[in-house]
DNA sequence: AAATTAACTTGCTTTTAACAAGTAAAACTC
DNA sequence: GAGTTTTACTTGTTAAAAGCAAGTTAATTT
């Protein structure tokens, strides 16, 4: 869980945001989901970051059980699962890119490409429409 | 350290910023820099969230070391340092705004005041550029 | 029916966080 | 100016979480 302990932990958004989605792991799941078309468990896995089965399964869950993401199994092939972003999920787009648009400006090596961050700083809207429309529904 | 192990950590945007700023305590101690006027150790022991004074002197230089924040001693009392944000710090808070957003609108207990918020949807660049002129300096 | 794919779970080790106590430097207090 | 207080930590120990390796289960393909 990315905060199972505190006992009262309502209140203040930041707070909130952190015990939903407030780990490394659920904002690099969250990238493949938006950015990467990842959507199948061993995509997770094998997407090169290092995560252990054991944290991306119980990652994947609390995404779920927060809705910020959710499972189905997959009609062209029922051994496998679908992960997908919800509305809520989805709706975590903007505090992405605005990450994105941070680190592109400290981090010399970054890999956006400069029409992707060319785009989210002149017009964001519409960047941020073509994503959505790019999702898997 | 937010993530001192792996080995090869960059090019992607996300893993730049988890590895800055990504974890629940790091978010916490921005939220108190941007928000909550707070600028002291002491300050940001007492802010209620239960951070252990260890990991809160770890943090403290992971976002120094990174820039994000800087240390000075208190020239009205030199037994202690006020801890402030940089240029790459404040410019996190579109980051946090718009988290803050999207947890106002999911988080039925949030605290955010109604006007924050309201002007936080109608005029974001104003209320941005009000939150940093009240940051100290 | 046997082998393969996909998504996990379980057990163990290592790392990190939480908790409690102690130290050190500056600064007030008498 | 000596002793207490304030502030910012550090150190040591325990508890929790992450990392690692191997095993299990259900669906699917061969």
């Amino acid at each position: 869980m990315v905060d199972k302990k505190t006992k009262v932990w309502s209140g203040c958004p930041v707070r909130f945001g952190m015990s939903q989605f407030g780990d490394k792991w659920s904002f690099l799941i969250l990238r493949d989901l938006m950015f990467k078309g990842r959507k199948y468990y061993y995509e997770f896995m094998e997407a090169g970051e290092g995560i252990s089965t054991n944290v991306l399964a119980s990652r994947l869950l609390d995404l779920e059980n927060n809705e910020i993401i959710s499972k189905t199994r997959d009609p062209l092939k029922g051994s496998r699962f679908i992960y997908s972003l919800t509305q809520k999920g989805t709706e975590l787009l903007p505090m992405m890119l605005a990450m994105m648009d941070w680190a592109e400006k400290y981090d010399d090596v970054t890999e956006v490409p400069q029409e992707f961050i060319t785009k989210l700083r002149s017009e964001p809207e519409k960047l941020q429409q073509e994503i959505l429309e790019n999702l898997p529904s």
